[in-house]
DNA sequence: TCAAACTAGACCAAAATGGTCTTGATTATG
DNA sequence: CATAATCAAGACCATTTTGGTCTAGTTTGA
């Protein structure tokens, strides 16, 4: 597990789709379209992403959103932090959302920091533009308006009647 | 967030206080008593701790639980992959429990499984004996029954009650 | 003025999680 | 051999979290 939530994946497909309009305002129902995420919950992730200052916004007829930065200078990191909040694997880290409640007489706090500081090592190394190829990932974007390319699994409307769904994991 | 849930806690300590008395076996109330946890929790993680191997069991009268390795040997992704299943931070990684539905046309599964590497690798280079000093956790183990060191946070009894609880994160 | 678009936040259903309980099998001990 | 201690297996339920929808309000271009 250690898994990563919904609204982040959707949040990094969202940020795919201003990479590829990089400079234009794009209205988050052609966002929608674009992602195959439907458009309220794109509202609501486009939200979180201007909280975090990774996109601009502008209100208003034609309005919508825009990319801060370039692709290559948003980390994994930040988007994951700007949607779930801070890397915490734990209570006991610095920055934990409800800290440990043996605070800082914790002294497992300084082996959890070092954990939480490597795993978060691990995704500062990443940016948008590594995990996207938006020329690749939106091939038609622009014209065409109905069209919407299958990412790797952004749409909850895949459904997979024939799966357990279950947290089980029989093989280890 | 990107955290650990609180079984893989109660595990970490439950091998912590099995590493303290290496070599004996130790049954179910007397981990609940030195830890703090209460006993069916303790059973059910042990039972994980067993499936994955990393204890091994005597049952019957005065059987109980005893550490299989030696604490340097047991490595943190190990403890988390044999209670939480293997680390995925998304369907999109080789080895997650349900696939991503858009399988091995997946394009970017080779990036989410580069992430997942990076960190799992973090987690690998972290033992049971980083994690815990045996020797200072459970000071007085062994005599005294009643005494319980506060440990890190695994005690569910103490409650916050003045405290939110809630997973927003007003602060980015 | 109007319609398009974001803003804010309440709200609900479904899923995951944490924890308990029961029933049964195994084994040391007297 | 009987008994009590202990693990084994899994059903079960309450709480929390998550994902997603909805409504009402605000801003702005045409």
């Amino acid at each position: 597990m250690l898994r990563l939530n919904r609204m982040t994946d959707y949040g990094i497909v969202v940020l795919g789709a201003l990479a590829h309009r990089q400079g234009e305002v794009v209205a988050t129902a052609s966002l929608a379209e674009l992602t195959g995420i439907n458009q309220p919950t794109v509202a609501k992730v486009a939200k979180l992403l201007l909280g975090a200052g990774l996109v601009d916004t502008q209100r208003g007829a034609n309005g919508g959103y825009r990319l801060a930065f370039r692709a290559e200078d948003i980390s994994l990191v930040r988007i994951i932090e700007s949607i779930e909040g801070p890397i915490a694997v734990n209570d006991c880290v610095d920055g934990a959302q409800d800290p440990c409640a043996v605070a800082n007489c914790c002294f497992m706090s300084g082996t959890w920091n070092k954990v939480n500081a490597r795993v978060r090592a691990a995704l500062e190394q990443m940016s948008l533009a590594d995990l996207i190829d938006p020329a690749q990932l939106f091939p038609i974007a622009g014209d065409g308006d109905d069209m919407t390319v299958p990412l790797h699994s952004p749409l909850p409307s895949v459904d997979r009647e024939d799966e357990p769904h279950g947290r089980n994991h029989p093989d280890n």
